[in-house]
DNA sequence: AATTATTAAGGTAAAACTAAGCTTTTGGCC
DNA sequence: GGCCAAAAGCTTAGTTTTACCTTAATAATT
């Protein structure tokens, strides 16, 4: 589960970081609003959790303008000021919860886990492309009725590709973003697992390709005619 | 896409260059205000990335003294200190963006991609030259509902022509400018190409030619009676 | 032990380049 | 002006190189 969590006083932001780290979240912290939009606009995170008082855009300018970008990541506030018209406002906005500081890490830790439950209940996280879905769950690559369950790496190079149909994505820029910027490993590696991804689209007789333009990159294609 | 990058530190400078370079980017570095300013106002770049401390003008002056000359390239500054003022600063310059030192290279790709992302949505990235356009995102060379995908030699060449309607190219500015400066290439693979582009220019049954003048050089025209 | 990840090797088609012979232009010379 | 030769430009066919694809073997995890 991957976090964003926006605090700008850095005594407070480590220790938070530690605990949630310690509990197996996977956190991305950063120190100021503007950072945060940022981050909370172009990663793609689980859940959000947003100081109200910080540097640049306050937590809650965050929350709203990240909902106007028609982004629906669960949102957890955090304040000093237990002001009620700020809680009222981050609800609003679609914070799903709110938090006043000083809170106990067990308060936290339970706040986040009720903020993420609550976006496995509604969201199906199914990516879907022509008649084959992606579910960001269980790793399942499903078409018509047959499905793989994908591993790690397969898995995340096609939801890359998904998540950027009718875009072409160099093979370098797939090494970095699946296998990260400073991996070891060679090119040749994303041309195995497109091949392999190719195979299994291929064995589910979808209606998608991957297609490969030389020297340009590969994106997904549905098939017609 | 070509990117102007000013960094005084070799170091730096060398490992975004080459992250940069490696990921397809066509990088011009160099290492002060002075000359970054003299490039980005002389140069045609898809985006600026600059330090602000910097000998000579800073960045954020580099980006004052451009922006109020009306250059309107989307920038990204970096910083040491992510000290609030100097970012406020920054975006109300109209920086696209701003980014504390020292960041993941994951992070600056993305950024990078964000930058020029903003700038596509605007620029329809559509060269025209009579009844034909060349796409340059896609590289498609197209006249009477006909296309071609372009191969990267003969696009760059075509981009070239394009860009310069009505000057005169000559081989030897061509050949340093498609293949570099440095290449080992000989000057007939100029000819070959011109001559690859005649014969599509013809299949599209296109309205254009690429006419020569001996000793002087190349330059797109249209065919008129 | 089984699944997943990576490397290595061999193949293919497109793109890039070379070389050779051709055509056109230019300018000197009768 | 007309002729010729040299230079410049043009085109094609064939070769080399590169980028991509696939499979199989090996290494690392689980």
């Amino acid at each position: 589960m991957k976090l964003l969590y926006a605090e700008d006083e850095p005594a407070m932001s480590e220790a938070v970081v530690d605990i949630l780290t310690y509990h197996k979240y996977s956190v991305d912290p950063v120190y100021d609003g503007d950072t945060a939009l940022d981050y909370a606009l172009n990663g793609q995170y689980d859940g959000i959790i947003l100081d109200i008082m910080m540097p640049g855009l306050s937590g809650l300018e965050v929350l709203r303008q990240l909902r106007s970008a028609g982004c629906r990541t669960p949102a957890l506030l955090l304040t000093a000021k237990a002001e009620i018209e700020d809680q009222v406002q981050g609800l609003d906005l679609g914070a799903g919860d709110y938090l006043p500081k000083p809170f106990p890490m067990e308060l936290l830790l339970a706040r986040v886990r009720a903020l993420l439950r609550r976006r496995e209940e509604y969201t199906p996280n199914l990516l879907r492309c022509g008649n084959v879905t992606l579910d960001q769950k269980s790793c399942e690559l499903s078409c018509n009725g047959q499905s793989f369950v994908l591993p790690r790496l397969e898995y995340q190079l096609m939801e890359l590709l998904m998540l950027n149909r009718g875009i072409y994505l160099s093979t370098e820029d797939i090494l970095c973003r699946v296998w990260g910027y400073d991996t070891e490993a060679e090119l040749g590696v994303v041309w195995v697992y497109i091949s392999y991804l190719r195979k299994r689209l291929s064995a589910l007789k979808s209606g998608i390709t991957i297609a490969a333009r030389r020297n340009v990159g590969y994106t997904l294609e549905e098939i017609h005619g």
